[in-house]
DNA sequence: TTAGTATATGAACAGATGTTCAAATATAGT
DNA sequence: ACTATATTTGAACATCTGTTCATATACTAA
């Protein structure tokens, strides 16, 4: 036990305001329904009745989906007549996924 | 409806074997006592007794995280006598974590 | 061996989560 | 106004998840 390095990083640790919503992020990202969104959102701007086809799922599944990530700033949304248009939010976002993709395909 | 950019997007979506580990690895770090046991690690190899100190959790429930961060490849373990000394796996996930962790500042 | 310590494991329980279904809202065109 | 289409919302349900507790395993030192 050492209890300096112990306490310096009871120190160090991030207030609970941020690790909470550091992790609501990443399980936002934990789903593998909500993981095949943000794929193809990195490909193109897309609207629920596309997402619905691509991931083969409900419009009211694909909708609920959108609010988790829309709540966690992860996507932004366009309305254009009926149509919401979703987007990833910015590059950070892209590159947060493309990251763990790199990671998981080293491991497999 | 784009049925082009709709069937490329299909295309390129990963296999399911692909997007579940993606999803679950993000799913390992989407929990706050996971969260904050990898903030530790980033800052030290550190051993279950030690983690649990930190956290101020119990031997059992650090344990039980340890090992779904190592299912997942998120840390290795090193076995020293009868402790068993964690830290994370690559710089990988430290860096997949400090994204995450940006992208949070930003949006608070 | 024995006692003591560090981890690991399995079962059980409460709480969280994702999908479905039905219904509501919103917009466009006639 | 009415109809059709796109999305959203709320409740319900089954499933998954994290912690606790009790117990087991592994190693060290006497």
């Amino acid at each position: 036990m050492r209890e300096k390095l112990i306490k310096g990083i009871g120190k160090n640790m991030k207030e609970p305001e941020v690790v909470d919503k550091l992790a609501r992020t990443f399980s936002v990202l934990g789903d593998s329904t909500r993981t095949r969104i943000i794929f193809a959102l990195s490909e193109a701007e897309l609207c629920v009745a596309e997402l619905s086809v691509i991931l083969s799922m409900s419009h009211s599944a694909i909708s609920h989906q959108m609010r988790a990530l829309k709540d966690l700033d992860l996507v932004r949304c366009r309305k254009d007549g009926r149509n919401a248009y979703y987007s990833l939010i910015d590059r950070h976002i892209e590159n947060l996924f493309k990251e763990g993709l790199k990671h998981v395909l080293e491991k497999i």
